[in-house]
DNA sequence: CCAACTTCATAACAAAAAGCGATGTTAGGG
DNA sequence: CCCTAACATCGCTTTTTGTTATGAAGTTGG
C-alpha cells in the first residue's frame, strides 16, 4: 500500500509542533486540510495515528514511529530545496572543463582552487586537449567549456569565444641561470643553451619555434620535450636550459622563486587565451558565475603583469 | 519554494530505470502522467532536469543530484510502508506491560524473551505493581496490559480479564534442603524452619499466611521479606528457609536445579493469574498477537506442570 | 539517407485530491 | 457548569493527477 510522502511530512510536523493547529500553521495550510489528511491516512492504514479523545492531539506509538520517518523525509525535502536553490543561484553545479595543458596547469588550476572557496558546491571535471579534440568534446557535449589560445578569426561558427588574456610569450629559465643576472643579452649567448619544448603537437611548440627564430637564433637543440608544466619546471630548475612559456604562466611561477623570464623580446602569437563555449545554449548558472569569475581573475592578473612589466622596464 | 516529495521520487525512478517510459511503468503510472510531472517540475525549478534532445532521457547533473535525494526519500517511504505493515500485522509495536513482581520475573519475563524472537519489532516497557496501581495505570492509559492474580468476581467493570494459569501455590526450598529428600513431611518438621516472605503488601504475602495456616503451622518466623524474586532465590539457596511461591514460578526455576517444591498440599487462592486490559478498546495488532502468544505459552506450561505433578504422585 | 521503431510531449477530458471558510463537537480548565 | 481552545465535519471551489489518443522527435538498421 503506497503512502504519500507528503502525508508523512504533515504527520511529522503535527507531532513535532505538538498539535494539529500548530502543525497546520507551520505547514502554511488550513487546519481542516491537515485534519482531513490525517483522518484519511488513518483510514488507509487502518490504525489510529493519534490517541482519540485527547485534545492536544497525542500520537500513538505507531504515529510517532511513522512521524520519525516523515521527519527524515521532510529534512531530505528541505535538502533538495537547498540544492535547487544553490544550483539556480550558481553556488553549486558541475563543470566539465578542458584546456591546453600548460595554461590549465599554470594559470587556470590556481583559479579553480580560488573559485572552490567561493562556491563550495562546485564540482570540476578537468581534462586536457588541443583545439580539435576540445572542439569535438564541446560539440558532443562531453565538455561544458574549453580554455585555449585562439585567433579571433578562428572561432568556429557554432561557438562563442571570450578572450581572457593576450597570448604573450617569454623565454624562461631557472632563477640562478647565467643569463638571468645580465642586462642585455646577445644572440650568441642564447645560442649556447639548449631548449626545453612542450609536446610537438601543441600550439605552444609552434610558438617556441617562432619565438626562437624571431630573436634570430637558429639553434634548435631540444634536450627535453613532451612533458607537462610540472616536468618542464622540474627540468628547468635543475639545468641551464631555456624554454618559451606564456608570460602569465611564468609570472605565477615566479612567486616560488625558481623560474624567471629573460628580458628579451620575442614574437607574440596573434592569439588570445580564452574560453570557448557552445553558441546559442543558455549556460548553467554555475557556469555563468564561473566564467565571470575567470574573467575577473584574468583581468586582475593582466593588471598585475602590466605593472610588473613597467617596473622591469624602469617605468614605475 | 516547496517541492513535492513525490515528484522527487518520480524523478529518482526515471533516472534509476534509465528512461521515462520504464520509470512510469515501475511507478504504475501512465507515461504522459510522469512526463507532465517532470515538465512541471522543470518549469518550477527553472532548470532542466534532463538533457533535451536525448531520447533515452538523460539526466543533467542537477537532475541526477535531485534524483539521489529523491531515491533516499523513496527508500524512506518504503520503510514507512514496511513499518505500517509490521504494525498492522502485529509484527511490530510497543507494549507497556505491568504486573506483580514475582510472576513477572518468574514466568512472564521468560515469555517476553521468547516472544522477542518471534516478533523482532516489538518493544516492551515493563513495570511492576499490584492491583490498585496497575488498574490506575491501565485507566489513565500509561499501561496497555497488566498481569496479576485476580478472582473472577474481582474483575473491574471497565476491564477485560483473560485467565492464564490457576493460582496454585507450593512451598519451595533449596534442592539440598533436609525436607526435600523425605517422603511425607510432618507439621513439626516444617515448624523447625523459618520463612522467606515477599513484600507485605503483595497478594502473595497473604497467600503465604493462608498456606502456612492451612497446613496447621502457626510458626511465622520471617527471616527475610520484601525482596524480589532474584533476592528470594539467592536467599533460599544459601539457607534452609522455606517460602511459598506460585507453582509455575517454582517449576520454571527447577530447571536451574537449585530450588525444589515440597510435596505438601497447601491451600490455593481462588484467584487466577491472568491479563487485564481496558474493555471496549480495540487492542493493537501487536497486543493481540502478544496476548495470544502468552495464552499459548501458559497453556503449554500448565500442561507440562500437570504431567510433572502426575509423575511426582506416581501416576504416569 | 531513409524507413521503421522507440521514446517522449501534448491535448482533451474525467477523476481524485487538496484547498478554504463556516460551523459543529468535545476535552480541559477555571 | 460554562467557556475556551482544539479538533472534526460539511459544502464548495480549485488544483492536481490520471487516462487515452495522438503528434513530434530522436534512434536504429539496413
Amino acid at each position: 500500500m503506497k503512502l504519500d510522502s507528503e502525508h508523512l511530512e504533515i504527520l511529522a510536523m503535527i507531532v513535532e509542533r505538538g498539535g494539529l493547529t500548530e502543525g497546520a500553521e507551520a505547514l502554511g495550510k488550513s487546519q481542516p486540510s491537515v485534519s482531513r489528511t490525517i483522518s484519511n491516512l488513518e483510514k488507509r492504514l487502518g490504525m489510529p495515528l493519534f490517541e482519540l479523545g485527547r485534545r492536544p492531539l497525542q500520537p500513538t506509538h505507531f504515529g510517532r514511529a511513522l512521524a520519525e520517518i516523515g521527519l527524515r523525509i521532510h529534512n531530505l525535502n528541505k535538502e533538495a530545496q537547498r540544492l535547487a536553490y544553490h544550483f539556480s543561484k550558481g553556488y553549486a553545479g558541475h563543470i566539465r572543463i578542458g584546456g591546453t595543458p600548460i595554461f590549465m596547469d599554470g594559470v587556470i588550476s590556481h583559479m579553480l582552487a580560488d573559485f572552490q572557496e567561493r562556491a563550495d558546491g562546485v564540482q570540476f571535471d578537468q581534462s586536457y586537449g588541443y583545439l580539435d579534440s576540445l572542439l569535438g568534446n564541446l560539440r558532443n557535449k562531453t565538455l561544458d567549456m574549453a580554455i585555449l589560445p585562439l585567433r579571433d578569426d578562428q572561432t568556429p561558427m557554432d561557438c562563442d569565444f571570450r578572450p581572457l588574456i593576450p597570448g604573450r610569450n617569454v623565454i624562461a629559465c631557472r632563477s640562478g641561470h647565467p643569463l638571468a643576472r645580465k642586462g642585455p643579452i646577445t644572440l650568441k649567448e642564447i645560442d649556447a643553451y639548449s631548449w626545453v619544448a612542450p609536446p610537438a603537437n601543441s600550439p605552444l611548440f609552434r610558438d617556441l619555434k617562432g619565438a626562437i627564430t624571431s630573436i634570430g637564433s637558429e639553434n634548435f637543440k631540444f634536450t627535453f620535450s613532451g612533458g607537462t608544466l610540472a616536468s618542464i619546471q622540474s627540468f628547468l630548475v635543475r639545468t641551464d636550459c631555456l624554454t618559451v612559456l606564456p608570460y602569465s604562466v611564468v609570472y605565477l611561477m615566479k612567486s616560488a622563486g625558481q623560474i624567471v623570464s629573460l628580458p628579451i623580446k620575442v614574437s607574440h602569437p596573434d592569439r588570445k587565451l580564452g574560453i570557448l563555449t557552445r553558441k546559442g545554449e543558455d549556460l548553467t548558472p554555475m557556469l555563468k558565475t564561473f566564467i565571470s569569475f575567470l574573467e575577473e581573475q584574468c583581468e586582475n592578473l593582466e593588471c598585475r603583469m602590466a605593472r610588473e612589466t613597467r617596473i622591469a622596464q624602469g617605468r614605475p
